[in-house]
DNA sequence: GATAGGGCCTCCAGTCGCTGGAAGGTCAAG
DNA sequence: CTTGACCTTCCAGCGACTGGAGGCCCTATC
């Protein structure tokens, strides 16, 4: 397989590849003129990067999953642990987004929003006040 | 005021500040030794700038509602513009993030945590199978 | 007057995870 | 033989800082 083929059987970007080849998340074969060869175990590789991709996780932290899963001797607490310490992190990120959303979402239901230039969005911003 | 104390008083490292000026942000005098000299008008834009950052607004958004806040012609429509549309994109995140997490959180919970190497988690990363 | 310490300066490099583009080699079809 | 789609490498840039090196300035103390 060549890396347009496997691209798109992994629903990833050739550059995003190749790009996980230079950081060693890879290394797939190389034919003599020069062209990634792909075989089953890396397009397998990369769907599962894709996924703990989509999942939020670092790529170091995809690095260790990749190692954890490849590791028969593993034990799953390490995977859990790791995958906790994500989940929390997204939850803080999620309370981030939800303070600035109310925040915001107050003052644009505050501001009239016509031609005139009075508007408590700015006056919030310059004044720290609500 | 230097650095130092407009950076205590607007909340933002000195570092940030420096970078501020760099991108044309503010623009604080210079003493003849080089320091910058803050004006009590740099001070209130980095506080400005410092809440509307907070509430999430790109540098590019912030330079745009500097410029809207000394206009004294706008229209507040514009700025209601620009805040909501920031809003939905922040609620588009939340929503991603909120995926995020409940996959994560149902995959946490199906994990035993052991020593034993079977991991929901890791089977889930490789098949896309739940 | 020397020195120590803190604060200030500039400039460069690195963060994260790609992404775009330039310049060029390869391959299959017509 | 040319076209066009693919592949290659390498370099630069995104956003919003942040860290560090190397060096000047200012004040206080001895």
């Amino acid at each position: 397989m060549n890396i347009g083929d496997v691209a798109q059987k992994a629903g990833l970007p050739p550059k995003t590849i190749r790009y996980y080849e230079d950081i060693g998340l890879i290394t797939p074969l190389r034919d003599t003129n020069g062209y990634r060869v792909f075989r089953e175990s890396d397009l397998h590789k990369l769907a599962f990067l894709g996924r703990a991709r989509t999942l939020g996780f670092t790529i170091e932290d995809c690095r260790t999953l990749l190692a954890l899963y490849e590791d028969d001797t593993r034990a799953s607490a390490d995977v859990k642990d790791l995958a906790q310490a994500h989940l929390a992190k997204i939850e803080d990120k999620i309370t981030q987004l939800e303070s600035m959303r109310d925040t915001l979402s107050n003052l644009v239901k505050s501001c009239a929003g016509d031609n005139r230039p009075d508007c408590p969005i700015l006056s919030d911003l310059a004044t720290g006040q609500h």
